[in-house]
DNA sequence: CAGGAATTTGAACATCGTTCAAGAACTTTT
DNA sequence: AAAAGTTCTTGAACGATGTTCAAATTCCTG
């Protein structure tokens, strides 16, 4: 009995996302996916193109995760009537913190994806998926002082949710043994608490 | 005439940058190496060990670099007699933003640099670098109200300095080609104009 | 200048991503 | 149901990569 083309592409991703948890990117080896999916060397070149393609793909799929975990939390916080808003973007910043540890050798390979020279062609299927992310964010600060000016409320929204990417990125690169979970916590408790207050206050 | 051994260091060492600054972190190969720095493939590894170890020194030569660059605005700073916390945090991160576009291919190849799963082992080369980064902030940090506590003031300058960077970051890749630069100022601005206010606000 | 120590060299090896002619499997035609 | 045509699968082969190491070369010392 073969696979048909749908179950080996299934196959071949849940092979390759095996293989990027235990061994990172440098993992993601064409004769290691075969064997693991269960079909040839050329099968996978068949089905997902080449190397960089299928590792876009796993990127497309992390993203789309994280966007879905993001929007049930926004659901959650609205079915159970949370108004505050820096309650609901520690929430989410939770969601997202949570996520990166549930899935770190991924998102670490993510962020490992660029080796070669960038170049001026800007990579859409990253920027329409973390777009979805800031659009969480913005609907967040509608109940702002920023509420009105959408304009500031879209930089502030990237702004916020690159920041929460920086600390959680940074605390978990710095000290992954110990204390990089609290660390991170309090950095981002901190930074939203601080935020949200100097928004609330200022003109 | 044959190069010494620091000769032929510091040749491999700007041959490697160069082959960064050209093709990004998969251009590093040892036979371009050893080609561009006039030695053997052999040499090379006699001299830096492998390719990954040299491309850590590239990265540590790199941060380095950008912890001069801190220091020096730091110290204009405070020769130019400029007080206001939210100037000088501006100033760092325009600094910072800076150094990111004049060595765009090195930096996108240090964040590119994890391609193995990650250790528990922390890469103090890092973490070290980071450190006199995190301090240059949390100087600044001490004319504020956080001035009397230490380990809030710690926290808070690792949280400024990860969010600066992941704006940075995510400037970087998202639109490379025509707003990246006035879009991720835009953001600095907002987020350390915001923070500075809430801190100088709240108890 | 001879002899030993240290360094440099590049061919050789294992392994990687990728290709593609040949075979297997499936579909359509007669 | 057999044949012809079409599509898909396979894995050996190819070029390129990181790395090694015995031989050659250079350097140092008595």
């Amino acid at each position: 009995m073969t696979l048909n083309r749908d179950d080996a592409k299934k196959q071949i991703m849940d092979a390759a996302g095996e293989l990027i948890e235990q061994g990172g990117a440098a993992a993601l080896q064409v004769r290691a996916i075969a064997k693991k999916a269960g079909v040839s060397v050329g099968s996978v070149y068949n089905i997902v193109g080449d190397i960089e393609t299928l590792h876009r793909m796993i990127n497309v799929q992390l993203l789309d995760e994280l966007g879905m975990a993001g929007t049930a939390t926004s659901a959650r916080l609205r079915k159970d009537g949370v108004t505050d808003v820096r309650e609901r973007l520690l929430a989410l910043a939770e969601t997202y913190l949570d996520f990166v540890e549930r899935n770190y050798a991924k998102w670490s390979a993510l962020l490992a994806f660029n080796r070669a020279r960038p170049t001026a062609e800007l990579p859409d299927w990253y920027m329409v998926r973390l777009e979805m992310l800031f659009d969480i964010i913005a609907e967040v600060l509608m109940d702002t002082p920023l509420g009105g000016d959408e304009e500031r409320r879209r930089i502030a929204a990237r702004a916020l949710w690159s920041a929460v990417h920086g600390i959680v990125t940074n605390s978990f690169i710095g000290s992954f043994s110990t204390s990089h979970e609290s660390e991170s916590r309090r950095q981002i408790d901190l930074l939203v608490s601080v935020f949200v207050r100097g928004l609330e206050v200022g003109g």
